[in-house]
DNA sequence: CTAAGCTTTCAGAATTTATTGAAAGCATGA
DNA sequence: TCATGCTTTCAATAAATTCTGAAAGCTTAG
């Protein structure tokens, strides 16, 4: 039979391949599983130990985190060594992780679709006909999904949901 | 000035960037982007050229592409090679995108989480009470993904924009 | 100021992932 | 049947990514 521990580490190893899959290293989706199902904040101390890692690997990861703004630091008082805690609502946490998401490898695209599309246009018309045409609806896409990103971010956290669920119920009824 | 290749090949090499940063590998996106800017159907002859990659390489991404359902092979008469062509629609492309993302990376972590939430409970109820409140909570967020993402699928590729939009006026109007 | 206790950095090592290219496979047509 | 023209496979190699650990950096206490 399975002990806590080893349920725990069996999410937490898959959280970390998921996050390769994810664009994001192993190490630090293993980190952020751990934080995620602890109770209390951990040093890095507990974190190399309990994932095995070294020292610095864990600092990296960390830092990582932080940057995403999923980690933050916790200066308890009386202890020399710092703390670490994470996101623990499920909903914020996706926010965050779209949120990021978007800035990584959503807008950098668009950038460089609008400019391409801008060059095309500065180009003699005759050729590049179809390439025109389909950058232009590659663009429109990312282009609305930034819309539909900007309109959900203003809710609150699983207000998204039950709006999901509104659009799909008007949607029925209306057809 | 900008010739219509460089501008192409441009698109191809940003979009083999955010392949990797997708978990779909670099060549298999620079593959899926040549033939989607591409007006005809090519051969494996031409991509191997345009992309400067070997012959396997080729062989083994468009396998892949296939296999995703995002590409298709051609036989075209009276020619002894193949043809590969590209889904070419947006929208289409996304939610094919989608379907093979869930499949991948969300149907076995909620198949993980399940068997965790299952071995917790069966556990003396004693310990691990954080623990299965937040594997709880993973859980409940990937199983609303799916429900939302199932609902969204029944749509024709383009009325899920118009369904956002929809969801947001009336969210605002109830508000 | 120095020591202690912790964190960060980063060059090199280890690991993982992607790519090549030669050989095998497969279909067609002579 | 064999040759031709193409595709696929996969072991070896190359490239990219991740991880380690020793050294350097902080900060606080004495």
């Amino acid at each position: 039979m399975a002990t806590l521990d080893q349920i725990k580490e069996k999410v937490i190893l898959h959280w970390g391949e998921m996050g390769s899959l994810w664009g994001i290293n192993r190490t630090m989706a293993q980190v952020h599983a751990l934080l995620f199902l602890s109770d209390e904040p951990l040093c890095a101390n507990e974190i190399m130990e309990e994932l095995q890692i070294s020292r610095g690997n864990v600092s990296m990861a960390l830092r990582e985190l932080i940057s995403w703004g999923l980690v933050t630091r916790l200066h308890i008082k009386g202890e020399r060594r710092e703390y670490y805690t994470t996101e623990k609502d499920v909903w914020t946490m996706g926010r965050i992780i779209a949120r990021e998401r978007k800035k990584r490898e959503v807008d950098p695209t668009i950038n460089m679709l609008r400019e391409s599309m801008a060059e095309l246009e500065s180009m003699s018309p005759i050729e590049g006909d179809y390439e025109r045409e389909q950058i232009q609806n590659l663009l429109n896409f990312f282009e609305t999904g930034v819309e539909v990103y900007k309109d959900l971010e203003a809710q609150k956290p699983n207000s998204i949901l039950k709006l999901l669920g509104t659009a799909l119920r008007v949607k029925k009824f209306s057809s």
